[in-house]
DNA sequence: TTGAAAGCGCTAACAC
DNA sequence: GTGTTAGCGCTTTCAA
């Protein structure tokens, strides 16, 4: 059986509420006491339960991320961030997985599981705006992305739109004009497949260039396999296009290798440019241009906003925080035609 | 503040032992009585505090994963796996990120956060087997590879010398013999890349073909960055080379798209191989030759035996798995010279 | 089949 | 400064 505060007490000659002034830094300990309590501490090797703590102070020290799956490089990529800067504040990370499957999701915010942590910060792919009302988590909750508007809690928000626009911009300036799309959600308006295809389109008639729905190919999912899937259709349907927007990276780079199979050149035939600026668009060949989302300042913030509503420090209504985006201009589409 | 037992009692019109019987599917409750708790429960949308469950019962239903980083795609593609196979068996994962620095491995083993799950399962990468003595967590541990060996507890391996030795062979076979090799760290013996070298100096010995240490590229960490800095370190100095055993995909990665910066041609010039398997490795150009090290099975591996020493399963000594490795030929090593 | 009581290890009030 | 007391919400034991 693991050694409480009485042990400890037992062993240092004091009542079990001064050795617990001790670990919680408590001001009024006479430092001779002090000392006999840590070295107690330390012959014992005694460390704290911190369930029995977390039942006793209400919190618990850990907060929960979601995401679809870590296998997707970005996720993976966010979730490094978010446990850094959570171990900076001295927060432990509980790390969950939803498959961007919508039933999974509602479950995961209705979970006890969630009571094991101080708060949420969730990034949904499966629920909708629709499912606004169910955004009812028992702990603070911050949400990432924009598939959920009206639920009233804090947000943190790529600029899709404008980063989408920005790339498809890219292409149109490099005398792209048949510029095909990959990961479209049909349907969908406010989620991150739905606002880059906004911005897409936004850029396309800012510039005079008709819309064309047959150069646009759906992708529920954002692996490399269903880039390559993607672009093997559009090739497949014969349909015509000089630059390729991915809108991942790994949509990307699997739409990519499939070009180069197809013998089409990247960028002198087709231009490809991707999403996310994942670490392995610098490796590619040819490098992959992409936009930069501001990952790490997206953890941070959200970590921080959690961290406001945990603390209670008072905030007021929902916020929503907009990360700067950066297009990164790399080999893919460092062609003109 | 949240809903208790009690509060569903008295909307039952039962004891809050009651209750928990219902809750706890305890067999001996009227069906009357189990329905009139149930409708409450739903009612009131009571959910259980899990910390308080946890106090009492000792044990908190979540593990922790230690590794590196999640950023190296190996380790994400790791935690994914870990956390699909602990969800199908009802728990939940604590992600902590060591950075593979010794004193933050150290530090973690010894931290009472660990105490907040039932065991852990932990990559070290900066410890090594000077710290066996210290290998002693407050819950059951497995070990992934094979840095300490001589900790007592259960250790989960991949086959680091056979998967480097047949990936060694693959290329001597394609008539390669100027192989260097991406990765290594110095003075090391049994951890993954001490191994890996083994491995690779087995296979040359077997051939008849020397070794030559400058062909040996150290580097410490396995980032895509590093792949790339080695290479040009070789390409600097000038040392010759037919091919490349990059210690991981990400080193490969980063080493072939030097190497075609350089003018090379992969694998014309220089054969190219890796080790992981990593989903990536499917969509370079060239696609990636490596070695699968029976990742999925590591995961399910090395969960079950933790979830053995958890349920106090009577097994024994510390126990030993070996993963089954597998040669991926892929396009990087395509070609014979 | 249900209820009452005890206590998991800790922190927060309050007394000494 | 230090000790005593009371619970946090739950499960476990044992009695009814």
């Amino acid at each position: 059986m693991a050694l409480t505060l009485h042990d400890v007490a037992l062993r240092a000659g004091v009542s079990f509420k001064t050795v617990s002034n001790v670990i919680n830094g408590h001001p009024h300990v006479r430092p001779a006491t002090r000392a006999k309590v840590e070295a107690a501490i330390a012959e014992l090797g005694y460390r704290p339960n911190l369930t029995a703590r977390s039942l006793r102070s209400g919190h618990t020290g850990a907060i929960t991320l979601a995401v679809p799956q870590l296998r997707l490089p970005y996720f993976a990529e966010l979730a490094d961030s978010i446990i850094s800067s959570a171990e900076e504040l001295g927060m432990v990370v509980l790390l969950e997985q939803t498959g961007g499957v919508r039933e999974r999701e509602l479950e995961m915010l209705a979970s006890p599981r969630l009571r094991m942590s101080d708060g949420l910060i969730f990034s949904p792919l499966g629920m909708g705006e629709q499912d606004a009302p169910r955004v009812n988590a028992p702990v603070p909750l911050v949400l990432l992305g924009e598939r959920i508007f009206s639920a009233g809690c804090d947000h943190v928000v790529m600029q899709n739109v404008e980063g989408a626009r920005a790339a498809t911009e890219h292409l149109l300036a490099r005398g792209r004009r048949r510029i095909a799309v990959i990961g479209a959600h049909e349907n969908e308006e406010i989620g991150t497949a739905g606002l880059r295809l906004r911005g897409y389109r936004e850029a396309l008639a800012a510039h005079g260039v008709p819309y064309d729905a047959g150069r646009v190919a759906s992708m529920w999912m954002w692996h490399r396999s269903n880039g390559a899937a993607a672009m093997h259709q559009l090739l497949d349907k014969g349909v015509e296009f000089d630059a390729v927007f991915g809108f991942n990276d790994t949509l990307a780079q699997g739409a990519m290798r499939v070009l180069q199979d197809a013998g089409l050149r990247v960028p002198q035939d087709v231009a490809v440019i991707g999403f996310d600026d994942l670490d392995e668009t610098r490796y590619t060949l040819p490098t992959l241009s992409t936009v930069d989302p501001g990952r790490a300042e997206i953890a941070q913030t959200a970590l921080q906003l959690l961290m406001d509503r945990i603390k209670g420090t008072t905030v007021g209504g929902p916020r929503r925080v907009e990360s700067t985006f950066r297009l990164m201009e790399r080999e893919s589409t460092a062609v003109s035609r």
